[in-house]
DNA sequence: GCCTTGGATCGAAATCTGTCTATGTAACGT
DNA sequence: ACGTTACATAGACAGATTTCGATCCAAGGC
């Protein structure tokens, strides 16, 4: 896929005034990614070769009890910007990347072509 | 400036785990973006052509008290992502696109040349 | 069946946020 | 100087967030 695909799709932040609902439901998922907490998990999650992470190797990762990290999952996964499969014992996290895919092209300038 | 250029310059989220220190800062700039408010303020400020806003036009165009949009401007200000001059009576606010720039840059997968 | 381990959920305490009203300050007009 | 208009700041209050300990559920081993 080429960079400008995503980009024209649409408007994004900078472009064109946003809706009101556009603006709640992206708020959303900008305010998940608004705790260090959990963008260090995400990033955790996202970097990990394979692209899963064990629940297991997140929380000894972080000076916080096991329930305040899994609430932290929880809110990345409703922002839908992870999601979690159980095998086993263990609950494994992948990161969406349609979702910050989705983010990264709110967040970037198209480009005005030539002369403005 | 090629695709590439800015998402070579840092690491990322998705490349590689964030430090807790950079993990804070980033935090500071998601977070001011977690409120719809701020979200619609910031969509209009960058997609305004001529790059400037007045306050007396982007206060009107909520419901809420202009003391409530004089503090989302601020905390979109205080998180680098706008900056404001006062001219006269009016005070106009305008976008910092390297805030943007960087924050597009941190949400885009280096895409993994070929053979993965 | 029972115990252990990994993880989620619950309920409570402390803190942070979003919003308001009231007030302050800066610039302009008369 | 005075009044008016445009914004910012201060203080208060309701509701949301972060964190914890306690508890619950799921899977596996004995």
């Amino acid at each position: 896929m080429s960079p400008g695909a995503v980009a024209d799709c649409c408007p994004g932040l900078l472009t064109a005034p946003l809706g009101e609902d556009e603006s709640v439901e992206l708020a959303r998922v900008f305010k998940a990614l608004g705790d260090p907490v959990r963008l260090r998990l995400l990033s955790m999650i996202a970097s990990r070769d394979g692209g899963e992470v064990c629940v297991c190797d997140l929380t000894p990762a972080f000076d916080l009890a096991q329930p305040t990290i899994s609430h932290h999952l929880k809110l990345l996964r409703e922002a839908g910007l992870i999601a979690s499969e159980r095998r086993g014992t263990w609950v494994y996290y992948r990161l969406l990347p349609a979702a910050t895919d989705r983010l990264a092209a709110i967040l970037t300038r198209r480009s005005v072509p030539a002369g403005t």
